[in-house]
DNA sequence: TGCCTGATGTCAGCAGCTGACATCAAGGGG
DNA sequence: CCCCTTGATGTCAGCTGCTGACATCAGGCA
């Protein structure tokens, strides 16, 4: 990260990151498959503390509850690491690359929690579906969470998140109309034959 | 795709695919950022279809409806093309890279489609969360699509995930929701076409 | 002591990608 | 009809990411 920081992502050097840690560049592709990859640590830890979590929830629990009951245990890991995740994401920002791999770490976790739920007797299409959505929320959660001024808890937003998700996917939609009391009429006339 | 499946994707060199096309490894580089952008090609198109697609939908539509009906306006594109997404998507299984690829492109989509919804007055955690809401859809909709042996319209997977959406982020309501009845709604809640 | 094993270093090499410059063809104005 | 501009392409050199093959070295254990 100081790298990162001093020269930027890409005119840092792997071999420099390496030398940096008394090591070879050689040895780095050893430890990491990708230069991107250093960025990425312990998030097999995050992905194991996720199906675990959805492994214990009570059974009963509705299947993105369970997902996001996962994604707020997590909370504490990111706690005091709000300014190295800033620091991060400013990274993610400039270099396409670097969102690339991240969305596919969260899309892993998707498919995760998807299994995680399919082995608690979620049938399929819905298992994909509370797993990606999960992940939506988390992701616009822990946005939000990064620039919120009043500092609230991740999994504050993670539950405003999950509220937000509900009220948006309730059949007639809220939140949309700059026209205040307008009852739109069922989902079904949005349609296009 | 000729190359890639005949030799596969790592052992095909951007200097073959350019000699291919009659022109140069250099030549290839100013047509595309990138050899994976080679098998995304025509993804702009989509974006803007998407925008404006949102952007006409009659006022008072439920975000997630105007979403999900500019997504089920792709399906004609893709009508013709199933055998091509599905050598598309073996490529995507076996290489990681080319699925961080697809998922960035899916993510500006969702991003746009947030932003076309706050240009309809839609306010912030709605908006994303309904693009990103409608794009999860689309994923899960899409790969059943591929796989379908009936065949059967993606607008018609695309609505199917919708419904399968709303009842999983549906509030935990009296039945128990981990196992809905085995043969459940889907008939029921069919649209008229 | 001597062997085995795992971690690291060394080296060579390919492929992706880029900048700088040359070339060439088409078209428009003089 | 010529020349000049412009845009597309080719050529070349070079860096960096990444890999395979092999050497080295240290620690543990028989």
């Amino acid at each position: 990260m100081t790298l990162f920081q001093e020269n930027g992502y890409d005119r840092t050097t792997v071999e420099e990151i390496a030398a940096r840690a008394g090591l070879t560049e050689r040895t780095f592709f050893r430890y990491f498959a990708d230069k991107k990859e250093v960025l990425f640590g312990g998030s097999e830890a995050l992905h194991e503390r996720i199906v675990t979590c959805i492994a214990d929830t009570p059974p009963g629990t509705a299947p993105l509850d369970a997902v996001a009951a996962a994604l707020e245990s997590m909370t504490p890991f990111f706690k005091d690491r709000r300014d190295h995740a800033r620091a991060r994401q400013s990274l993610l920002a400039v270099h396409a690359e670097l969102r690339e791999r991240e969305l596919i770490k969260l899309a892993s976790l998707a498919s995760a929690s998807a299994a995680a739920l399919r082995k608690r007797g979620v049938t399929e299409p819905a298992a994909s579906l509370a797993g990606e959505a999960g992940i939506a929320v988390f992701k616009v959660a822990f946005e939000r969470w990064l620039e919120d001024p009043k500092a609230q808890d991740l999994s504050r937003h993670i539950q405003l998140g999950l509220d937000e998700l509900r009220a948006v996917t309730a059949r007639t939609g809220p939140g949309a109309p700059a026209e205040p009391p307008r009852k739109p009429a069922k989902t079904a006339s949005a349609r296009k034959p």
